[in-house]
DNA sequence: GTCTATATGACGATAGAC
DNA sequence: GTCTATCGTCATATAGAC
C-alpha cells in the first residue's frame, strides 16, 4: 500500500504531492476564470507548467481532476464557522465569522468563483456533500442561535436564512468582484471596497440581530 | 428598411419577433443551466424547438445570440430600482426595492443566473455596460440615500456597499438556489423559502438603517 | 514517470436543395 | 425562410517511445 499523505512520506511521494499541488493551484485559476466546459487541458496543462498528457497521468480525466480541487475547496469552506459555539457572545462570534468569510473572499477569490460555478450550475458534482455535511453544519449553528434568542442574547431571527444572507454578501466580494469593480471604477475590488464592505454588513447583520458592535 | 419593432409591423416581422422570443426564451434555460462555453449549439435549437441552422439564421454566432440575451437581461436588471426616490419615504422604498429583487429572482431565476454566470466570469461582455448606465444608476440612487442619511431620516451608510449587500441577498435566492434548496431539503426554494427569505432580508435591511417596517 | 504524436468524436458554422 | 448534410477545427483522451 502506498502512503496518500505527506507526512513521513518517502521523497517518491512527496514528489507526486508536489506535482498534484501544482497542478491544483493552476486549475483553481483556470476554472474560476472559464468555468468547467470553458476550461481546457491545454490551458490547464499550462498553468500548472506542464505538458497536457501529465494531467492525465495523475488524475485521468478533467473531470477528476475538477472534483478533487471542489473538495478541496469545500473542505475550506465548511471549516470558517468555528466561531460559532454556544459560550461565545453573539456579537463577536458573528463578527469573527463575517470577517472570516470576507477574508476569504479577498486571498481565495478564485477558490470562490469555482465554488459559486459549480452552484450556479445546479451544483452537479457536490449535491450531496452540501445534503450532507453542510446540512448538518447549518443544522449544527443554527440550533446554537436558537439558543441564544431564547435567552433573549440576540432578536428573533430565522437563523438558515440569516446563513444564506451572510453567505451571499461576503461572497459577492469575490464572486461579482468585476461587477463591485465596473461600479467603483477599479479594476477589481482592493483593500479600502473590502473594508467598506466589511462595515456595511457587519452594520446590517448586528444591527439587524439587535446587537452592538463587540467593545474592543 | 424593414421594421424592427413589434406594433404596426406586418405578418411576416410579426412572425420573424416570434421566432426570435422563442429563440431567446429557450437560451435563457440553456445558458441557465451550462453557461456559455457549455451550451451547445444542438441544445440551444432542440430548446427553441428548431433546427440548429435557422438559429444561424437569426443571430448568426452563438456569441450574437448570446449577447442579445444579456442586453435584454440587463435592461430587466436595472429597471428594479424605480421606488428610490428622494420623495419617497426611506423604509417604504427600501422594503419595495428589495421585494421587487426578491420577486424576480423567483419569476426569473434562469435570467438571474444567466446575468450571475456572466459577471462571475468577468463580464466580458458586459463589462462597458456595468462602468456605464449601472455605474450611472448606482451614483444616481446613491446621491438620494445620501440624502436621506444627511436629513437624518435613515441611519449613515455607505450607499454603493448597501446596493452591493441587498443584490447579494436577493439574487443568492436564484443563483445559489442549488445550495438553499440542499440545506433546507427541498428540491428547490419554494413559496415558503422566498417568503422567510424576504423577511430576513427586510430585517437585515431595515434595522441595518435605523428604519422600523412600514406601517400598512 | 515523462512527453510527443495521434486517434476519435463533438463542436460551431455553412452550403445548397427546397 | 427552412432544413439536411457536411466541412473544418479543436476538444479530450491515449498509445507508445524514451
Amino acid at each position: 500500500m502506498t502512503q496518500a499523505g505527506n507526512a513521513q512520506a518517502g521523497p517518491r511521494a512527496r514528489q507526486r504531492q508536489a506535482r498534484i499541488a501544482q497542478i491544483l493551484a493552476g486549475a483553481e485559476r483556470v476554472f474560476a476564470e472559464a468555468g468547467f466546459e470553458g476550461a481546457s487541458m491545454s490551458e490547464l496543462a499550462a498553468a500548472a507548467g506542464l505538458p497536457k498528457a501529465n494531467l492525465h497521468y495523475y488524475f485521468g480525466t478533467k473531470e477528476a481532476l475538477y472534483t478533487t480541487l471542489l473538495d478541496s475547496i469545500l473542505a475550506l469552506w465548511l471549516s470558517a464557522t468555528d466561531s460559532i459555539r454556544p459560550e461565545a457572545e453573539p456579537a463577536e462570534a458573528l463578527t469573527a465569522y463575517i470577517r472570516a468569510k470576507m477574508r476569504w473572499s479577498r486571498e481565495r477569490p478564485q477558490a470562490s468563483r469555482v465554488f459559486a460555478n459549480e452552484v450556479l450550475h445546479g451544483a452537479p458534482y457536490l449535491r450531496s456533500h452540501l445534503a450532507g455535511p453542510l446540512r448538518a453544519l447549518v443544522q449544527e449553528k443554527s440550533a446554537v442561535l436558537e439558543g441564544w434568542i431564547a435567552a433573549g442574547r440576540m432578536a428573533p431571527v430565522d437563523p438558515p436564512h440569516l446563513f444564506f444572507s451572510i453567505w451571499a454578501m461576503t461572497q459577492t466580494y469575490a464572486d461579482f468582484g468585476a461587477q463591485i469593480g465596473a461600479v467603483l471604477d477599479l479594476p477589481e475590488p482592493d483593500a479600502d471596497c473590502f473594508a467598506r464592505g466589511t462595515d456595511t454588513i457587519l452594520q446590517l447583520v448586528l444591527r439587524g440581530c439587535g446587537l452592538e458592535p463587540p467593545g474592543r
